[in-house]
DNA sequence: AAAGCGGGGGC
DNA sequence: GCCCCAGCTTT
């Protein structure tokens, strides 16, 4: 048996039960796929389900506000995601009156959608020729080919996406998708790939040269700023003073508070005299309150957060900043850190 | 071509 | 602590 076939069969035995695998939507499968990037299904299934629920039809999706969609994306992360749907529904709903796209040409030009996610919904919706790569492809291919072409880099990316190409079954592509997909998530993992049941071992490159652990190879190394955030809470009555962030930053167009950044870690006291906090509270600022510093990591990121609660009232506000009732609050779509600081604070 | 963009889980 | 996850957009 060649390639095709035994990875097929294999596939067809051991396949999850996963919701996106029975239907042929292209809405459905659009929200799964964008979901589903640079996450784990087991992270995204819930936020599927949510999405779905709340927004069966593109219709429904394009009708919603981008807060809306934030607030349901929550905790999900890379939010541009969530940003750039939105932005496809409305013009899936305007330009092809709410019937969503099936082929790669049309599918390729609309926001949040690159050729991995194009040729995915394309393949599952209508089985249009296009092979998928995506990290469980390259993985793959660079393992049972033996490539040890980078690949994150442009000419790998090529010879990987060629290579997909020359591979796929042109009479299933769906299925073959779904099942070089699904060979690299169950069985050839990143750490200790499942070689001793994989359906394609004795071909395997990597397997048969003992070259699991050298295979793909990535040249990557993410340089990790660190940032320190010391956010205000300012409260007058039952309302809190929100700070609405802008574009071209982390957690574009989400909320959080007043904040002061600082490029190292800063003792109260010397926080509370720099320009910027007087700018905005005062010579003489009242701290009831400060909280530990709580360390967040994001991927090119170390974030270093606390909560400073003052009695001082701004003299003047921001344009971006708002006071909020409590309960208004929890509508706002709030990055993961904030929230679980604003939840203690106020039992969200 | 490189940088920026979250949060979580495995080891 | 490092790597990876059904990647894409902006610079």
């Amino acid at each position: 048996m060649n390639f095709n076939n035994e990875l097929v069969h294999w596939y067809q035995q051991n396949k999850r039960d996963l919701p996106w695998r029975n239907t042929t939507d292209a809405y459905t499968i659009w929200l799964s796929e964008i979901i589903l990037q640079q996450t784990r299904v087991e992270q995204g299934l819930p936020y599927f389900n949510r999405f779905l629920e709340n927004y069966p039809d593109v219709g429904s999706f394009a009708a919603a506000s981008e807060d809306e969609i934030l607030k349901l994306w929550q905790g999900l992360g890379y939010y541009s995601r969530g940003r750039n749907m939105l932005k496809t529904a409305i013009m899936v709903k305007e330009v092809y009156d709410s019937k969503f796209p099936q082929n790669y040409d049309q599918l390729i030009k609309l926001k949040g959608i690159g050729e991995y996610t194009a040729a995915a919904i394309a393949s599952f919706s209508s089985n249009e020729a296009k092979a998928v790569v995506d990290g469980n492809v390259y993985r793959v291919i660079a393992r049972y080919l033996g490539i040890a072409e980078p690949i994150n880099s442009t000419t790998g990316k090529k010879i990987f996406q060629q290579t997909a190409n020359d591979l796929l079954n042109k009479k299933n592509p769906a299925i073959h998708n779904q099942a070089m997909m699904e060979l690299g998530a169950i069985i050839c993992k990143p750490k200790n790939p499942a070689c001793g049941i994989c359906p394609v071992r004795t071909d395997c490159y990597a397997f048969t040269h003992n070259a699991t652990n050298s295979l793909p190879v990535k040249l990557n190394k993410v340089k990790v700023r660190e940032r320190y955030l010391n956010y205000f809470l300012i409260t007058d009555s039952d309302k809190v003073l929100v700070n609405k962030r802008n574009q071209s930053d982390i957690w574009a167009n989400m909320y959080d508070l007043p904040l002061v950044e600082t490029t190292s870690l800063m003792d109260p006291g010397e926080l509370l005299r720099l320009p910027m906090v007087t700018d905005f509270f005062g010579n003489n600022v009242e701290v009831t309150e400060i909280s530990p510093i709580k360390k967040h990591v994001l991927t090119h990121q170390r974030l270093y957060v606390r909560l400073i609660k003052i009695q001082n009232m701004p003299s003047k506000l921001q344009e971006q900043w708002f006071y909020t009732p409590v309960e208004e609050l929890k509508k706002l779509a709030v990055p993961k850190i904030i929230f679980i600081f604003l939840k203690n604070i106020f039992n969200l």
